[in-house]
DNA sequence: TATTGTTATACTCTATAACTATA
DNA sequence: TATAGTTATAGAGTATAACAATA
């Protein structure tokens, strides 16, 4: 006889919100194995995209990866020219990254592929639904516990 | 100025799944490594004490692995003597895999320590906001799209 | 002393293909 | 021919600690 304290797992937040991830992923990693670019790096990208120069550990954080992986994954962006690392004039133990031109249309020509992608998940889910998820893990990335 | 069919990673789906998995994972990752079990392991015993006796095709899937990775963590799980495989009787290319009384006894004790994690959760979050996002992300999971 | 980022290292997991055994 | 699982292998990411430079 089964316990009655014993969540079954589709009622386990960490691995609810992994499947769903890996559900959601599939078409996605589809597009970007086509250009050899990975997830990781793909988070990087956006998050520099989207948040201007900014330093590792804002990036890292953003990205959810740690820094001795970021600065590896940087080092490679880099020499593939998409994104460029700057010194920080004022406090020079930090360097701000930004992305070049190529980066950006990198980013721009993916991110309409992944619109397609999202906009049917939408209205597969319900576009009401699809927000009220959204709003809750935005909401669950902020409550204090 | 910024693209208007720019979403920003906070509405992006995969990152937002990521970063609310990665807050909640936090407590449970503390856990874990004070018994020495990857996060992978964890998932592979939940799934097998909950599902019984079940073939590898069906871990894979339901614990978000790999079969070539699942097949080393079975052998390594098996000889901590946590998991058995059997051959199946009726087809023998597959094998049967159970947990024993000593994976069961550890699935339990941490599973009360998870327990106490998510409660506080649940609290922080609200009841209801909780139970709403588990049934959302239970509905990603099986539509088609 | 604390912080930012880098380097080093060992390990784990991922991803793909090739293989065995069975169906 | 297809499927279940294993093995091999390369590569990428994770996790920790130690380190350099700067604050």
């Amino acid at each position: 006889m089964k316990d009655k304290s014993m969540r079954t797992t589709d009622r386990s937040l960490p691995i609810a919100l992994l499947r769903a991830r890996e559900r959601v992923m599939e078409p996605v990693r589809e597009m970007l194995s086509r250009s050899g670019i990975s997830e990781q790096k793909w988070r990087v990208l956006r998050v520099v995209e989207e948040l201007g120069p900014v330093e590792q550990t804002v990036i890292a954080d953003k990205a959810c990866l740690l820094l001795p992986s970021l600065t590896r994954m940087l080092q490679s962006l880099e020499r593939d020219g998409l994104l460029e690392r700057v010194a920080d004039t004022v406090d020079r133990r930090k360097s701000n990254v930004l992305i070049t031109e190529a980066g950006r249309a990198l980013v721009h020509e993916h991110l309409g592929q992944s619109n397609a992608i999202f906009e049917r998940l939408e209205n597969a889910l319900g576009k009401r639904d699809y927000r009220e998820l959204l709003d809750l893990l935005e909401k669950l990335q902020t409550v204090k516990y």
